[in-house]
RNA sequence: GCGCUCGUAGCUCAACCGGAUAGAGCAUCGGCCUUCUAAGCCGACGGUUGCAGGUUCGAGUCCUGCCGGGCGCGCCA
């Protein structure tokens, strides 16, 4: 019916514009929007307030123009002008029903469309450090990247799911430290743990782990291993400098076989702890991007030669600097160091180039807002490189912050004194969590109260669309033993649901494939947690209202029940666009 | 200091490329269970959208300045 309506309006316009009652170059869109308030009817839009300018008229008598010129619109009951000339728009009671059967045809489709024509989406989200397990500032960024990209494919974008797996680098050397330490310890060896390593749990289990498969072939005495190290930061000297002199300490002593086993062993059991624990909250990827391959490839030698081809480097102290202020960054960057090693930056270039060549239309990076100052050379690069930088988007989540019993956790990974994905999914449940950190845009700070989390109190609205769906479930059992049934969504029985409340919920449905739309298009599930709030709040106020198993009024009852079906239809849909369950009962 | 970002009800947040009277939840107060799930419903209270200008027929939304919070400003990742 939108669609029917817009190119009404169209149509009315070119006619203006035909009878030189509106400038052929006037350039507005037609607008159509949702009546917000039922005095307005249906729809509105506020076309002859656009056109007001351009066309030197006054906004009612363009509005009086498009109504006489809107070609006749099948379920169009009225068309009305209001206010400073907004047309509005009421539709017939027949047409309001159409719904349902639209519901009850696509079923777990309803609400899928087709704006995105198959273009080829990226999504890439996550792509935390594989040097520990995720923690709840990560499950933000999981949910959120998950709940957009299935958003995009409901729309009918062809969509890839990326976690870029940064394998290479300083941090993983230090785990691989890290765990060397431990296993040292295993054999007995006794060392003080650097102030600066990975001193988890979790590191102590993969050092278990590895003493089982490698004996002691990477023993080696405490004096060997300590021997004229520069002093760490308890006895006064710099931890970085301690770590990375005992990240070299271990090469040494292991050797490039052996130091290698800690290395992947670290890597690879952390990762997949993380797929499996990103599994278990319903976040699923296409591919798993590792760093490490870029420069097992060439890809970053590739890259930098790009831009070296361009004139966009140049040498300064020993290292290779990109001048990315000619592209709007605030300095230039390093790209190869004066030891001759490429920069995460290097990586990242040539990882983007990549994407690129791999023919995404469209790109989409999910990243923590404390790396937005990262975000202008990245753009730099793109535009040196001759590629469109506008086709990538930069989604910064702001970092939940924690709460428990009114105090906030502080984090550290470092440290390990941090709240894991795993234990908040353990205790808050996989659906409140996911719901909670979608429920509000993700450039907002979110404050997540374990406590009210956890308490499954009715604060949490998740608990309240939930509980609409298990109430129609409910309603569908019960209607069921009474031998009550729902009307076929074209059956003149459907005529009866005539009160407010029913028409309302009625249009609230209609709405929702653009809902959806327009939650995919702006990447913002908090509009579609929003929407299904306002359904199950509906249907809510309508099953106090309203008996669904009077069985004197059979007929009036089945249209009942075919309403509810189709909300229940519509709260699954959502829910489970947004990683939720719906339970048939609470 | 520079850059990015956010300031909406006591609290947490909405507000569909600028539209009609800025909306929800929580909290507070008052009602509703012999009947389909009270994890629910109905009502009341609550606002100079940080401040001051500007653009516009129309500004919470766009522009400028100020005030306040967050983040960033490494040859770290």
């Amino acid at each position: 019916m939108k669609d029917t309506l817009t190119h009404a309006l169209e149509s009315a316009l070119s006619q203006l514009v035909h009878d030189g009652t509106l400038p052929a170059d006037h350039g507005v869109a037609v607008q159509l929007t949702r009546a917000r308030e039922r005095d307005h009817g249906d729809f509105a839009t506020n076309i002859a307030l656009q056109l007001a300018k351009p066309a030197r008229r006054k906004p009612r008598e363009i509005a009086e123009r498009i109504q006489a010129a809107l070609p006749p619109v099948p379920g169009l009951a009225a068309v009305e002008i209001a206010g400073p000339g907004f047309i509005n728009f009421r539709l017939e009671d027949q047409a309001r029903f159409a719904v349902l059967s639209a519901i009850a045809q696509a079923g777990g489709d309803y609400g899928r469309s087709g704006i995105g024509a198959r273009q080829k989406v990226q999504v890439e989200f996550v792509s935390a450090n594989p040097t520990g397990p995720l923690h709840v500032g990560h499950g933000r960024g999981a949910a959120y990247g998950a709940t957009v990209a299935d958003l995009l494919e409901f729309c009918g974008f062809d969509v890839s799911r990326e976690y870029y797996v940064n394998d290479a680098g300083r941090q993983m050397n230090i785990l691989a430290a890290s765990v060397w330490l431990r296993y040292l310890g295993k054999h007995g060896v006794d060392l003080p743990f650097p102030a600066n390593g990975y001193r988890g749990d979790y590191v102590l289990k993969i050092a278990e782990d590895l003493a089982v498969v490698l004996g002691d072939a990477g023993v080696h005495p405490a004096e060997a291993v300590l021997q004229g190290l520069p002093p760490d930061e308890p006895d006064g000297g710099d931890k970085e400098a301690y770590i990375d002199a005992m990240v070299e300490r271990a090469r040494e002593l292991l050797g490039p076989a052996l130091y290698l086993e800690f290395f992947n062993h670290g890597l690879n059991s952390i990762l997949d702890d993380i797929r499996d624990d990103l599994g278990a909250f319903g976040v699923h990827y296409q591919s798993w991007y590792s760093e490490r391959s870029l420069s097992d490839s060439g890809a970053i030698d590739r890259a930098v030669a790009a831009l070296q081809e361009r004139g966009t480097l140049y040498e300064k102290d020993g290292a290779l600097w990109f001048r990315s202020t000619d592209y709007g960054d605030d300095k230039d960057r390093v790209v190869r160091r004066e030891n001759g090693e490429y920069t995460y930056f290097a990586s990242d270039i040539a990882y983007h180039r990549e994407k690129f060549e791999r023919g995404f239309d469209r790109m989409i990076n999910v990243w923590g807002a404390d790396h937005h100052g990262y975000v202008a050379r990245v753009r730099a690069a793109l535009q040196a490189l001759g590629l469109d930088d506008t086709r990538l988007d930069v989604l910064l989540v702001q970092f939940a912050i924690l709460y428990r019993g009114g105090d906030r956790v502080q984090m550290s990974t470092r440290s390990g004194s941090f709240v894991t994905l795993r234990e908040l999914r353990e205790e808050v449940g996989s659906d409140a969590s996911r719901f909670f950190y979608v429920q509000r845009r993700c450039d907002q700070h979110l404050d997540f109260d374990l406590d009210l989390a956890k308490s499954q109190s009715n604060d949490n609205p998740m608990y309240y669309i939930q509980y609409a769906h298990a109430r129609i479930a409910s309603v569908q059992r019960g209607a069921a033993e009474r031998g009550l049934q729902a009307a076929a969504p074209d059956a003149p029985e459907i005529a009866r649901l005539a009160l407010q409340q029913e028409t309302d919920l009625l249009s609230e449905l209609d709405q929702f494939p653009e809902r959806v739309a327009t939650a995919a298009r702006a990447y913002e599930p908090h509009q579609l947690a929003q929407y299904l709030r306002d359904l199950a709040a509906g249907f809510h106020a309508y099953y106090n209202s309203v008996p669904f198993m009077n069985a004197e009024e059979p007929e009036l009852v089945s249209a009942r029940l075919a309403l509810v079906g189709g909300i229940r239809q519509v709260l699954a849909n959502g829910l489970g666009l947004l990683g939720v369950s719906a339970p048939e009962s609470m």
